[in-house]
DNA sequence: ACGAAAAAGTTGACCCGTCAACCTTTTCAT
DNA sequence: ATGAAAAGGTTGACGGGTCAACTTTTTCGT
């Protein structure tokens, strides 16, 4: 509660490490916890499984491969995530005939009531956090999103 | 390596759910991984190690408490990763005669050295990555953060 | 048409980070 | 001066997320 630092503190104005970095690994767990709460608040998904089911609300059959690549997620992550879901009776697996590898995913009927329970107030957060940017931040913000990730691309940078 | 979607894809052209968080995340983890990977290259500290380290650079002699706070890592994995510098002798702990439920924290002169190791590369690296956009850009950047940053502490928002 | 390589998914092991419970020491109100 | 509350720190348990190994099916070059 209290956000008055140590005696030392004040010594450096900024010894915060990579300011940036850290700045936007902060900001993250903040956003992530706030998500998580939503979601818990409203229909008790995860924010994985949110992730999940958002997919495939935009992509009617997919597959998990799909999913993992679209959302970046480990396939091992999705894989089990996909696995609670069907457990949960949200989402339903058909074989696809023409590939016996994968499976096509879709949400159930009770999938899609959780989804669209949660999914308005997901969605009210996510325009309350853009409006709390004008048109031109938005979109230096979305630049510098570009070229901060293209440059954590470079891997080879070091 | 391939990264054309799958047929559906291009239906939406921004199915990817909060995009602003998302990206954050997805931006993250990547730097995350890269600030990781550097560190091993160097000397061998964790992500968490490193960011001690840095508070015990700044600050001289240092509480756990005061690093959590600082950091805004949990305490417990504070105390976790404090054990693992004391073990590794890279710190050391003084009891605080003034009050007996702390120690004061400071690196020892291996742990300047891994951290003398380490610092040039993963300063070099922050720079790097402030350079990737102008001054101006930076400061929208900075200002988004704080922005945003305000915005997931209104808990109550939601 | 066959074998090598690649893709889809699953599983186990592991680390990171959080949460809650707890112990000890200190502070503070009355 | 004493008991309640708060602060510092430790520990155990747990979920999130990554990595690597492995199985099965498909693709593709020759």
């Amino acid at each position: 509660m209290d956000n008055s630092l140590s005696p030392q503190a004040g010594q450096q104005e900024r010894p915060l490490e990579q300011r940036l970095t850290y700045r936007l690994a902060r900001l993250h767990v903040k956003l992530n916890a706030q998500a998580t709460r939503v979601l818990r608040q409203h229909g008790g998904l995860t924010l994985v499984q949110w992730r999940v089911l958002v997919m495939l609300n935009a992509f009617t059959e997919t597959t998990a491969g799909q999913v993992a690549r679209m959302t970046r997620f480990d396939k091992a992550l999705i894989s089990r995530t996909v696995k609670s879901l069907i457990l949960a009776g949200l989402v339903k697996a058909r074989s696809d005939d023409s590939d016996q590898r994968q499976q096509l995913l879709s949400m159930t009927a009770s999938g899609a009531r959780v989804f669209g329970e949660a999914a308005p107030h997901m969605y009210a957060r996510q325009n309350a956090l853009l409006a709390s940017m004008d048109a031109t931040e938005r979109e230096a913000m979305f630049d510098a999103l570009d070229r901060l990730e293209e440059f954590a691309d470079r891997a080879d940078a070091f």
